[in-house]
DNA sequence: GAGAAAAGTTTGATTAGTCAAACACCGGCA
DNA sequence: TGCCGGTGTTTGACTAATCAAACTTTTCTC
């Protein structure tokens, strides 16, 4: 219930993500789901999700299951959405194999600017409207990838 | 002398990169011109300094100008390519304005896989290939970026 | 219901990044 | 030559992220 601190930094967004895609899929969050999900020990997800409620974004009583405050699943949302369109851009216009797109989208979702992702958006639509044989460059674009020049794994 | 640490983090390529950058202007590099460049005070210079200087990527003597070793420089223009692929890209692809391409590009920098920057390089050249006029979907995102439905300023 | 196992928390340590304030050095000028 | 101002460094403090180890609480199982 403190709230409005300076600003989020990259890991305090993952964790907000990350609890709201675990409560998605179990009944409660509990400490260990949260450690498995992060890569962290538990204790280290205890102190995070301990300043994330100093913070207000997080509701967690001592050894009780962790929720989201409105306000922290707010910010979760928004994460998850910049993830998801950058994760789709880089998969259907880059046409990145599905585990490089997911990954670059989980580092750049934190630093990507909101005008930046709109055009992401927007050029993503464009080449949608091509249909799947594609025009011009973008057909030329997507030979070079099938092909040789193009680095195809990480 | 100690080299071959964990991992550089974001911060600690800023530092590298920055003092190429200003290697390039000045016949040597100051510790206030790292605090300037970078917007923080010279006491965080110094010891952010110190601590590259452990790893090897600094040669700096007390009072003395700050140097980029071999390997430090490696780094420095890699992450300098890095960004450059990335403005260039944000310009001229997604038609950002400099300033915008320019902000991403420096939080963009360090996240981004090599494979996913090698697509968008071959991505800018197939646009490239389509000339000033363009033609399908690129004609249509121009439009729509001139026009109304997309977000044009920061 | 008692004890063991699992889950969660605390404590103490480390690395990184940052600042303000105090302190040290060095070069120019009077 | 001496001292003053700018430059650089240290010190002390703080936030954030992390771990291992010790400890506490809850939960399960017999």
């Amino acid at each position: 219930m403190d709230e409005s601190s300076p600003r989020l930094t990259a890991t305090m967004e993952d964790y907000l993500e990350g609890i709201f895609l675990l409560s998605r899929d179990r009944r409660v969050v509990r400490m260990r789901d949260i450690a498995g999900h992060l890569g962290v020990t538990p204790s280290t997800a205890t102190t995070t999700v301990q300043t994330l409620a100093k913070r207000g974004l997080i509701a967690h009583e001592k050894y009780e299951d962790v929720v989201l405050t409105d306000q922290g699943r707010a910010i979760a949302e928004e994460v998850l959405r910049r993830h998801e369109e950058l994760r789709s851009f880089l998969e259907e216009v880059l046409l990145l194999d599905p585990d490089t797109a997911e990954e670059d989208a989980c580092r750049l979702e934190h630093g990507i600017s909101e005008v930046t992702l709109d055009r992401l958006r927007h050029f993503a639509s464009a080449i949608r409207g091509c249909g799947n044989a594609g025009a011009g460059c973008m057909r030329r674009f997507r030979q070079q990838v099938q092909t040789a020049g193009v680095t195809m794994e990480p």
